[in-house]
DNA sequence: CTCGCCGGTCAACGGCCGTAGAATGAACCG
DNA sequence: CGGTTCATTCTACGGCCGTTGACCGGCGAG
């Protein structure tokens, strides 16, 4: 009995609202950073009022918890010639995608030290698993260098707009990428 | 005359405020970014009154400004090998000296839109030199990839404090990222 | 010596922000 | 139908911040 054209229920209602105000927060954490960043103008943006932000979602922080959760991208280990091409390719997504999420987290991670602990014990299994695909004595360095380049990339493309970077294509710029990454995955440089 | 170890004259003790107050500054601009800096504190870290740090530096902003001034390394041109290994030891040398400036340019970068835009507009004519010693028809990306690069190590490893890149050495940075920059820099892996 | 200049302090204002809590009205359930 | 829950709004409080302007006291020039 659902009827999804008639009015909708409370529970819809509220998590219409939920997803609104979380798009909202996306997208201005993505413009402004977290301490920019006011309820209001979330609330705002989302077409509601401060307060039931606040009743939802408890804090700002954990708005922002909530807002910067990101699903964590497939990593599927394997040689490393095949981790440093499903990097690259992530990378590319990444690059093609609208990447008002990324954003959020990239933009905050570099302002919050709170949202920064938050990402590093999220993002530390996955350089773990990289690193054992890389399987060498300086592995985590490797990948923490990998994971640098990557967010390096990101920020210098989205939050500086250099230019030359800024409008590139996604092909190109992992096109001339991969050199980096594969002398990266890979103990030395392979000669076919 | 002027002697340095009687009691300051009035300028030199302007001076003298002038420099504990940029100190400060730098310093907590680089903890903290930009907003969550405020001038009371800087005031407090400086041992001066707030007003002083109004009077002296007319306000936040310009503050800011003065405080995140970088000297502009220098960045000698030359055949693209070399330019990439110049690139490579002033890596090291920002991985090695205590790295306050720097850090405080970075975060607020991210932080703050104009800081970004005077930063890209302080960068530019380095990445053009840049580019020009690559000369390919895409040295500019090349360029600003090697850029995003450096930027994307310094911030993962003093920002984030990504594990296995902030206690690396130097020099083992250094090494791994060798084959990376002359990748980039140079149109073709050459193979001797 | 005197008086103006200037380094420096102090108190205050206005604004914005996160947050709390009461109030409202409509949806739900028995 | 009556009571309860709940989505949502409104108002307000307390705090912190950037900025201002009055004020003080010692240095330095005439």
């Amino acid at each position: 009995m659902t009827d999804s054209s008639a009015r909708p229920t409370r529970a819809q209602q509220r998590r219409r609202s939920e997803e609104r105000i979380l798009d909202a927060a996306r997208r201005i954490f993505a413009e402004l950073g977290y301490d920019r960043t006011t309820i209001r103008a979330v609330a705002s943006a989302a077409g509601v009022d401060g307060g039931l932000v606040m009743h939802y979602f408890g804090s700002k922080e954990l708005l922002f918890a909530r807002a910067s959760e990101v699903p964590a991208d497939e990593l599927p280990g394997g040689t490393s010639d095949e981790v440093a091409e499903a990097l690259l390719t992530s990378l590319g997504k990444r690059l093609t995608d609208e990447p008002t999420a990324s954003l959020a987290v990239l933009r905050s991670v570099l302002t919050n030290a709170d949202a920064a602990d938050r990402y590093r014990a999220a993002a530390e299994p996955q350089l773990d698993q990289l690193a054992e695909a890389i399987s060498t004595p300086d592995a985590d360095l490797r990948a923490s260098l990998l994971s640098a380049i990557v967010h390096g990339v990101l920020a210098e493309r989205y939050l500086l707009r250099l230019t030359g970077l800024a409008d590139a294509s996604p092909e190109q710029i992992v096109d001339l990428l991969r050199p980096c990454f594969q002398s990266l995955a890979t103990p030395r440089d392979p000669n076919p």
